[in-house]
DNA sequence: AAGGCTGAGTTCCAATTGGCAACTCTGGGA
DNA sequence: TCCCAGAGTTGCCAATTGGAACTCAGCCTT
């Protein structure tokens, strides 16, 4: 079977973008990972327009990817706040090569304004591309093929 | 400086999303990885509209990311075809990432339709975090911090 | 020389989506 | 009872998208 012929319908990468690859939705989850939890605080930061905000946070709730807590400040009544669930951790991957691509090639001669550290030991933490054989790989050596799960247009 | 005060407007993550954030750059340029390199081709599969496909091929040749080369078929004028230039390959970090996402969370029970092999030794590519003390993170254990490049947003 | 064919875009219209700013709604405090 | 703050919602208008039809250029046939 040839490339030409992989129904996109049962593709990874068109189910992910579905997910999370909505103008803003990418972003959003990286005010969520930075520890910005509140309709506010997100909408300020990011100078997203309300309305998108809102329903950007309505889909990632629907997605499984954040939930609703409640926090209470003193004071004051309680109020929604969003925070990551377990499935969304794994976007970590996708926001990390992002952030690398953009400092690689978009860099900012002072440096990169955000890094990524483990939470462990405090190391600084890189994607990479590795293959079973041990070898990391760049991304020129890399070439995608069908594997088994995949499904013809015609059938 | 905390994270809220964060100038986003030089943020690697937000600077490479402009590029591709759009929403079919990303499923573009997969489609370039994966061999196809002409307009109706790429229309056909992806089932984009001709006008979109159109924009977005201008932006990423705009952005460098895609050359026009010319081909000429035997008893046919010559015409444009897209290929990947070296800033591009860097975006496999990206398109990995998306894939393994989806394979792992919104899998098809069938397997994966698509896989990505080392030109190298034929074996498969998986993308990981790995962190400057050796060991490989999960998403989990990763935290955004600012960088040496950060600015704030009253400067 | 005239007409056909093919691949690569353009163009037009209707339907969505996005930005901005103002408005509403809720519950705690004064 | 009135005020306040945070979290959305709504109205209006501009920009973007999808679909299908249309244009354009050059090679080949007759």
């Amino acid at each position: 079977m040839e490339w030409r012929e992989l129904d996109l319908g049962n593709c990874s990468v068109a189910a992910t973008l579905n997910l999370v690859g909505e103008r803003w939705t990418l972003l959003i989850l990286r005010e969520v990972f930075a520890g910005l939890h509140r309709f506010d605080e997100i909408a300020d930061h990011l100078g997203i327009s309300r309305r998108v905000l809102s329903e950007r946070l309505r889909q990632l709730v629907e997605a499984d990817l954040l939930e609703r807590r409640s926090y209470q400040e003193a004071g004051q009544r309680s109020r929604p706040e969003y925070h990551l669930t377990p499935r969304a951790h794994d976007v970590q991957w996708v926001l990390a090569a992002l952030l690398q691509y953009g400092d690689t090639h978009l860099g900012d001669p002072a440096g990169a304004p955000v890094l990524l550290h483990h939470s462990g030991c405090g190391g600084h933490v890189r994607v990479e591309l590795r293959c079973s054989c041990g070898h990391e790989v760049a991304g020129s050596e890399v070439k995608p093929d069908l594997g088994p799960g995949a499904v013809t247009l015609s059938s």
